[in-house]
DNA sequence: GCCAACGTTGGC
DNA sequence: GCCAACGTTGGC
């Protein structure tokens, strides 16, 4: 083992045992994470295809995502109760499948993470948003929003068509609500989901 | 582009 | 608080 140089700088010592710390406080968060939470999983709807809301192009695809500064993007735009308060319930961490909706071929392509859990939907607050809520007011804001970053691009879009012939996912929103922008998805639902797209893989 | 399903609004 | 009318979502 190589020996350590002797003349290390104070400030250069004080960033070393903050990085140390950094690491170890994210060790520990992960550990709590797999002990004390259970990762919850989701579903979140979005329109691949241009189409105009108040003369704003409303598209957001996984692409769209990807294209994105680091990735990431403000889950706005929810403007349903229930939608919002599942939106609510997510925690850090959590999982989400991306679904293509609204389009020649809807279904699920990809997977992101939630890394910044509930605050208000920016968007309710500009009269120029096709989001805008002249009903909403800062101190008592009625729509939120999660931040995402893309976790997963699938190769292959796993079809609503295809979704819709398993057993094992009829309970899903998706079928019974379809409505519903934001979605809670089931850990079985998830697991079988994610085994059919490697089953798809090796066709 | 049609329209079924379903969420929201507002009169009573 | 009911429910008809209306608006929106989203598959097809």
């Amino acid at each position: 083992m190589p020996k350590r140089k002797r003349q290390i700088s104070s400030a250069k010592r004080t960033a070393l045992r903050q990085s140390e710390r950094q690491e170890t406080t994210k060790r520990e968060n992960n550990l709590e994470k797999q002990t004390t939470e259970t990762q919850q999983f989701f579903l979140l709807k979005s329109e691949p295809e241009s189409r105009l809301e108040k003369g704003v192009d409303v598209r957001f695809s996984i692409q769209d995502l990807q294209n994105e500064p680091d990735q990431s993007a403000t889950w706005d735009g929810v403007r349903n109760y229930q939608a919002r308060n599942i939106l609510k319930s997510m925690r850090k961490d959590d999982l989400a499948f991306f679904y293509h909706s609204n389009c020649k071929e809807p279904g699920i392509v990809g997977i992101v993470r939630i890394i910044k859990e509930a605050f208000p939907d920016p968007t309710q607050f500009e009269p120029k948003s096709p989001y805008y809520d002249p009903k909403s007011s800062k101190d008592n804001p009625t729509w939120y929003a999660v931040q995402v970053k893309l976790e997963e691009v699938w190769e292959r879009k796993v079809t609503l068509q295809e979704l819709k012939k398993y057993d094992d996912l009829s309970d899903m929103d998706l079928f019974k609500r379809s409505r519903l922008s934001v979605q809670k998805i089931l850990e079985h639902q998830w697991k079988f989901i994610l085994d059919l797209l490697q089953k798809n893989k090796q066709l």
